[in-house]
RNA sequence: GGGCCGUUAGCUCAGUCGGCAGAGCAGUACACUUUUAAUGUACGGGUCGCCGGUUCGAUUCCGGCACGGCCCA
């Protein structure tokens, strides 16, 4: 991507000058010009660049699933290879199901026709009618009796053998990585699989699905920069939401007593091999229902889903294999404080805290108290090395305003964080449903910042919130456990990168 | 935010201890009617990421910048 190539024109408008007529007179475009000629010269013989619908038997992989010697079918697909004889030529269709050999002989399709199809290009698409046969060295092909083009393609496709490597190019031209990469295309689609398949499993156990706001005049449901836009008609600045915790809250007071929503959250932050700014988020609400009900609502909803997207649960990579099978362990936070940060962690005042902390190689801002010192040893030292599934329970009541405290101890609160290959992937709550303590650690949170409070969700919970347990699970995280991907950019067909130069 | 690495032909990659830049695939031409990474022969294709510095000379050395990757915060 280096600026000088064709189909620029703002590039080169932009830098006038003998640079820019070389860049554009000499190699610029060699090879959309060699199309681009062809394109022209198919046309004066009939054949339309880019055609319309085209009436197939079926595709790729049903023509291959139910041949027969001699039948007659139409297929289309984009040319993904050539080879050419002389008077024959062996080329590859490949649509979205298969990969299916064609064979086009002049005493086929005649003279014309023939001539015409030499001047396709590998990455156009076409359409092909004809009989089925085998090759003598047994492979299924269709032999052409006639053919038309449907898109000519002006650029060439990636490298047929080795693929598209080039990372960058990969997710900013998504297309081409597709286009280029099998593993690309079996993990977007194991990502469908596995969407679908956790929407059933919520269906058949009587949740109902539902959408709640994207746009929101306060951005609530949990700690996050949020993005600001503004709405123009109403001339006020609205927040993308950062969850839709708040609102799915309001429709249990509303009657619905299982709910869940799977959508997009978008948090102001950082981009990172395990961040991308919009993010895709199961959250779901069970009346009646608290953290130990959630923790076996995960545990099943995780498991199937491997199961339909993989056939299995082992999971991770090579290097770093995960084994789902459950129970998984269960372990309170305290337990692996201690653990890191030695037995008499909670015993220690603020000062001596700070001190052990950064001797664990941590660095600690001076106006942290004991809570968030602690949460950054398990931030930092703990929960990347949890790698097999582990549900970390009983957090500080301090980190999580929205969840009710444990019975026995008012400063844990009841949730748990599921985490899988150091990464969290699922926190749950015991809900907090007595709107005056919810007033009260709201209020707190917002500090000197009171008009954001939600006043309206407080007024629902008012009118009354059936106990509850709530979840969240981090749907790109969980793909990247499933589907072994070492980066969440591997996950998300078209991350966000920075914007390039051009 | 910091450190390290990368950016060379459409793609995948070599390479230049500073002196006319290479391969495979892809492309063009010719040959070839059962190939499949087809084959054979010939040919064309480059702002060596961008900007600046050092130098007789920079793709190479130095500095800055952009984008990306890995690690750390």
């Amino acid at each position: 991507m280096s600026g000088c190539k064709g189909g620029r024109g703002a590039i080169d408008a932009r830098r006038p000058g003998p640079r820019a007529v070389e860049c554009t007179t000499m190699e610029t475009d060699e090879y959309r010009e060699q199309r681009e000629r062809k394109r022209t010269e198919l046309e004066a013989l009939g054949y339309a660049p880019y055609g319309s619908a085209f009436a197939r038997t079926g595709r790729l992989a049903q023509i291959r699933s139910s041949f027969r010697e001699d039948a007659r079918v139409r297929a289309a697909g984009r040319l993904v290879t050539i080879r050419a004889m002389g008077k024959s030529q062996f080329a590859d269709l490949r649509d979205g199901t298969d990969r299916f050999q064609i064979y086009v002989q002049k005493n086929g399709v005649g003279e014309a026709a023939f001539q015409a199809f030499k001047l396709l290009d590998l990455g156009d698409t076409i359409g092909v009618e004809g009989t089925l046969f085998t090759t003598r060295t047994g492979e299924q092909t269709l032999k052409v009796e006639s053919w038309t083009l449907l898109a000519k393609a002006l650029r060439p496709p990636p490298e047929k053998w080795h693929g598209l490597k080039d990372v960058e190019a990969r997710y900013r031209q998504r297309y081409l990585d597709l286009m280029a990469n099998p593993e690309a295309r079996a993990r977007f689609t194991a990502r469908a699989r596995a969407l679908r398949s956790i929407r059933a499993y919520l269906d058949e156990r009587g949740f109902v699905e539902v959408e709640t706001p994207m746009l929101q005049a306060q951005a609530g449901g949990a700690a996050a920069r949020p993005f600001v836009t503004h709405y123009g008609a109403l001339n006020t600045d609205v927040y993308l939401r950062i969850a839709p915790e708040l609102y799915l809250k309001r429709l249990l007071v509303g009657g619905f007593d299982k709910v869940y929503e799977l959508n997009r959250n978008f948090r102001n932050e950082g981009l990172s091999r395990t961040h991308n700014p919009e993010f895709t988020m199961l959250e779901l609400y069970e009346a009646y229902a608290d953290v130990r009900g959630m923790q076996e609502l995960v545990t099943g909803l995780i498991t199937h889903t491997a199961e339909t997207v993989t056939g299995s649960l082992r999971a991770g990579t090579e290097e770093q294999p995960i084994d789902l099978t459950p129970p998984w362990r269960e372990v309170p936070y305290a337990d692996l404080i201690r653990e890191n940060a030695g037995p008499d962690w909670f015993e220690l005042d603020r000062e001596a805290a700070r001190k052990r902390a950064e001797g664990l190689g941590l660095s600690i801002d001076p106006g942290w108290d004991l809570t968030l010192i602690t949460h950054e040893v398990y931030e930092k030292r703990v929960e990347g090395a949890l790698r097999q599934p582990t549900f970390v329970t009983r957090f500080p009541a301090a980190l999580i305003p929205l969840a009710r405290a444990c019975e026995d101890d008012a400063a844990w609160a009841d949730v748990f964080e599921l985490v899988i290959g150091g990464q969290e992937i699922a926190p749950a709550y015991t809900e907090l449903n007595d709107p005056a303590e919810q007033r009260r650690r709201l209020e707190h949170q917002a500090g000197t910042e009171p008009e954001k409070v939600d006043e309206d969700f407080l007024t629902a919970l008012e009118y009354g919130m059936p106990p509850a347990g709530g979840m969240g699970v981090g749907i790109d995280r969980l793909l990247m456990v499933l589907t072994g991907a070492e980066a969440i950019r591997d996950v998300i067909l078209f991350p966000q990168l920075r914007p390039k130069d051009t």
